[in-house]
DNA sequence: CGCGGAATCCACCGATCGGCTGATCCGGAT
DNA sequence: ATCCGGATCAGCCGATCGGTGGATTCCGCG
């Protein structure tokens, strides 16, 4: 019998769940969480052997529940299942300690193996995703610095070199260096590309 | 008693709302669709009270259903259902006929409300897509003509003007005018800032 | 049949940007 | 102790952009 815990912001959602693991066999839903934080608190007194974790949560989202449970030791698998399969989010997921990682859209079957398997510790990842890792290791990602997605962001705001370099207290030439640089980690050639290359790949987020 | 259809392409989402809806008094759930084309047809042949529409489905998205269950005459209320409060989501598919617009993590009781609400015929708006609307309605959302919308697409892609030109057969001049024009409808000043607009309203989409 | 909006085009100018080269400083990794 | 990458700054030039002020055509709406 593989014990699970299930934490996710939407009602629907774990309630969808819940149901679809209730009524297969193997599984036992011993508890539900509605924000990362509930889900740390639950997952240290349950000690559940999968975790089914949503990425976008209130509180303490995803992430940040993940790295928080390998910090506390508990030994339970987690298994990430989301929406969204962007860059940003697959990747720091997976090096916090993600077990897998399934989008909701997956058909249930897959997501009944693949919480079979993630309980026996094997590595599951939903095709999309993993085309995208794929893509991602033979094109070393070249991650901004914080600095440079700060001027990015200042940027994408409409301000104009001169008034970034104002805003972040430093110089015109700075601004532009910084800029340079993303524009050589992005492959594109302007700001415009960049702001639009930084919103496909994750590095903004509409407001 | 209120009869629904349930149109969702998560399977997990359309077990929790049918989980959910069959627990509540007053409600049963008489259809499951995992895309908009099988929405609409069940939704002719079952005519039920109200509908529950994701817009984001595969074969016939959610506008595409509602303005197909218009433009057929089916009577059921159409309650939008979805993860987004994007502004290019909302009144488009609210002009296109829905009578309502919640977003999946609306508590269950709101859900279980608007659906009663939507079979009366009433409006039934979660609180930030009202939000949304009324800034919207304060501020008259200029649009950009399907033009404007492919030189911006242009220049996200990191086109300079003389090139946008060139792809789209006219003047650099013509490109310059266009970006003037939407840059005044996006209250913006500047091509970089303009993609990052588009992409907030969701006019841009991330690849 | 005008009116307005969309799409097209033109010219000109100052401001800004992108591209290049090179330099200093510092802290963390080796 | 050394090396490297991030962050900082400098100057220069040509290309591009944004702003202004028109102008024309076409189409739908009233």
């Amino acid at each position: 019998m593989i014990r699970l815990l299930v934490a996710d912001d939407h009602p629907i959602v774990r309630d969808g769940l819940c149901a679809m693991f209730a009524a297969a066999p193997g599984f036992e839903v011993v508890g539900e969480a509605a924000d990362g934080a509930e889900a740390v608190r639950l997952a240290v007194g349950l000690r559940p052997d999968v975790i089914l974790l949503d990425l976008r949560m209130p509180e303490l989202d995803g992430l940040g529940a993940i790295t928080e449970l390998a910090r506390l030791g508990v030994p339970s698998r987690i298994l990430v299942l989301t929406t969204y399969d962007t860059d940003s989010h697959v990747l720091p997921a997976i090096e916090a300690g993600a077990t897998g990682y399934l989008l909701k859209d997956s058909p249930r079957e897959e997501l009944l193996r693949g919480a079979r398997a993630a309980a026996r510790g094997e590595s599951v990842l939903s095709p999309s995703v993993a085309a995208r890792l794929l893509t991602r290791v033979r094109t070393p990602p070249p991650p901004l610095s914080p600095r440079e997605l700060e001027v990015l962001e200042l940027i994408a705001a409409g301000n104009s070199n001169r008034e970034t370099a104002a805003r972040l207290f430093i110089t015109e030439a700075t601004v532009k260096s910084h800029l340079l640089n993303i524009y050589a980690k992005l492959g594109v050639n302007d700001r415009a590309a960049a702001v639009a290359e930084a919103f496909n790949r994750g590095l903004l987020v509409p407001r």
